[in-house]
RNA sequence: GCCCCUAUCGUCUAGAGGCCUAGGACAUGGCCCUCUCAAGGCCAAGACAGGGGUUCGAAUCCCCUUAGGGGUACCA
């Protein structure tokens, strides 16, 4: 039997990473196994269906290099490919009712008449007497056949008949064996009772196990937050007569030690919001995206994280390889993976290793893919029109070059490129302050400046030569050189080597930048 | 309340009775290299939640406690 996993996001407008993680390691599983890892949408809460809400999720996955064997098209427009579409649930209803038909006339199902006030009032009662309160519904011993009847006429909530006095076992992957008394299990709704509309619609559990079986799927791979309704699923298959999955349960993501919801999660650091800015973004525009935090793909896309960094890092969160193993390609996790390595334990999302893993990632990507990968990121910061020219290529490769491993991110480019790009560096306060206003430092960049204008070819090396030698002649020390004229040409006392910096420039370009900073510095 | 799950350095983890004086990685601290910033090299510090068992022997097995978490819906 081939393997079939899937993953199964609720539309909600942005794709979060505990659940690429858990998407992460159903895919994993199907292509580890020659499988197949099908994208399912639950919108079974129709109001929500919109394009809108499920466009960031496709695009994410997209993005992430995660592909779906079967399930919604990639431009989001409600429409499904593969051999039991639809896969959007709010799509597929009909199907649900058909089944809960069937569990209805078997006797698995029946309607439950019960008032929510008398259902409240047990439920207190239960409450009071220090009792787990598990519902059993009006017509669950009334015959089928009658209970069919009395549905046709007046549809109510259809609540699945849990056999009383048995155990539901099942051998989790990740959790091991599971046991349950059925005893302690209430009745689920199947079926919500009619809406405005007069259609029964389906619950999650309901929904999901009929899909699960319409879809063959023989791996669920989902959140810890499932394992509780386990045994209600198994019941449900068993009444349906379909063969059980196998389910493995894996531990959620935290952070800083608890689950991930939106208002413990950092606001953007003042670093994180400068390089956005570095990059184009207004403050309004940072402000209104409030899907950009730290759970959302969409925040590691924005500020130029690699794909394969954060996959690397959330299918390491929770699995593990072996006893060392911390940077995985995702080749070798593929041929690796398997659902016995999962932990059973929470993890919490450590974005210092995450930004390591990107850096060891971002040092193995090639130059010239490092400028194409730049490009939207310069754009958008107004840095380079819409086609890039020749020069500007040249320049900025030899910028990402000189720049190596100081680039950890794509956003980071912005601050290495920007002062050389633009017609006239801005010039830091500070580093003006201390490195232009310094003793002697006029002095010293027309004495530099004296000798590079005869020094030819100019260079990285024989920028380096003259400056050595200025340096020597003055009898200082290289350093006390370097420092401003670094402030001079680039207007900031951080960047990449000083001599590439300059050959970068040219000589002609130096030797103005040189004459401006002189400007600045009062006599 | 009730049902279920989990527990090793700050963090991610290795560990399935003797290979454990508990290994690796990130982060941290120190030193080296150095024109700044990175990168790199070397070194250091740092954990079996607590208590009972079982056993010749327990991080590993069992029980209790504690602490976290999930579920308890006509949510997903």
């Amino acid at each position: 039997m081939t393997v079939r996993t899937r993953f199964a996001p609720s539309p909600t407008g942005y794709l979060h990473i505990g659940g690429v993680r858990t998407a992460l390691f159903n895919w994993l599983y199907a292509r580890r196994n020659g499988g197949q890892f099908v994208l399912r949408i639950d919108d079974t809460d129709a109001q929500r269906n919109r394009a809108e809400a499920v466009e960031p999720i496709l695009d994410g996955f997209d993005w992430l290099g995660l592909d779906w064997d079967e399930g919604p098209t990639k431009d989001a427009g409600g429409e499904s490919f593969g051999p039991h579409a639809p896969y959007y649930q709010g799509q597929r209803n009909d199907k649900y009712v058909a089944a809960a038909m069937k569990l209805l006339e078997t006797g698995h199902a029946y309607p439950d008449y019960t008032a929510a006030a008398d259902q409240d009032a047990a439920r207190k009662a239960a409450d009071k007497a220090k009792k787990s309160y598990v519902h059993r519904g009006s017509n669950r011993d009334t015959p089928p056949a009658e209970n069919a009847r009395l549905y046709a006429e007046k549809p109510a909530p259809l609540l699945l008949k849990v056999p009383e006095g048995r155990k539901v076992v099942f051998d989790d992957a990740v959790r091991g064996r599971v046991e349950v008394n059925t005893d302690t299990i209430r009745d689920p709704a199947l079926l919500r009772a009619p809406g405005p509309d007069g259609v029964c619609r389906a619950l999650y559990s309901f929904a999901t196990v009929v899909d699960e079986a319409d879809f063959g799927i023989t791996h669920v791979v989902r959140a810890e937050e499932h394992l509780a309704n386990t045994p209600v699923q198994i019941l449900i298959f068993e009444a349906l007569g379909a063969s059980i999955p196998t389910f493995a349960h894996i531990p959620l993501v935290y952070y800083n030690g608890k689950k991930m919801s939106k208002r413990d999660l950092p606001p953007l650091t003042a670093d994180e919001v400068a390089k956005l800015k570095a990059c184009g973004w207004t403050d309004d525009e940072v402000k209104a995206r409030d899907d950009l935090n730290i759970a959302t793909v969409a925040y590691y896309r924005e500020l130029g994280y690699l794909p394969a960094a954060l996959i690397n890092y959330l299918g390491r969160l929770g699995w593990s390889l072996d006893d060392s193993s911390e940077f995985i390609p995702l080749d070798v996790m593929v041929n690796n993976f398997g659902l016995d390595r999962i932990t059973k334990a929470p993890g919490n999302l450590d974005m210092n290793k995450l930004y390591w893993l990107q850096s060891e990632y971002m040092k193995l990507v090639p130059t010239a893919e490092k400028v194409e990968r730049s490009i939207p990121y310069l754009k958008r910061a107004g840095l380079i029109g819409d086609t890039l020219d020749d020069a500007t290529r040249t320049k900025l490769t030899a910028v990402i070059d000189a720049a190596g491993d100081r680039i950890k991110l794509f956003s980071d480019v912005l601050a290495f490129a920007r002062p050389l790009l633009v017609a006239n560096p801005e010039y830091d306060p500070k580093a003006v302050e201390k490195r232009l206003h310094a003793p002697g430092a006029a002095d010293l960049l027309r004495a530099y400046a004296d000798v590079i204008r005869g020094v030819e070819p100019f260079d990285a090396v024989t920028a380096d030569k003259a400056l050595h030698d200025v340096a020597a002649a003055k009898g200082i020390k290289p350093g006390d050189l370097v420092h401003p004229v670094r402030v001079a040409t680039t207007g900031s006392q951080v960047g990449f080597g000083l001599f590439e910096t300059l050959a970068i420039l040219g000589k002609a370009e130096t030797l103005r930048r040189i004459d401006h900073a002189l400007t600045l510095i009062p006599v």
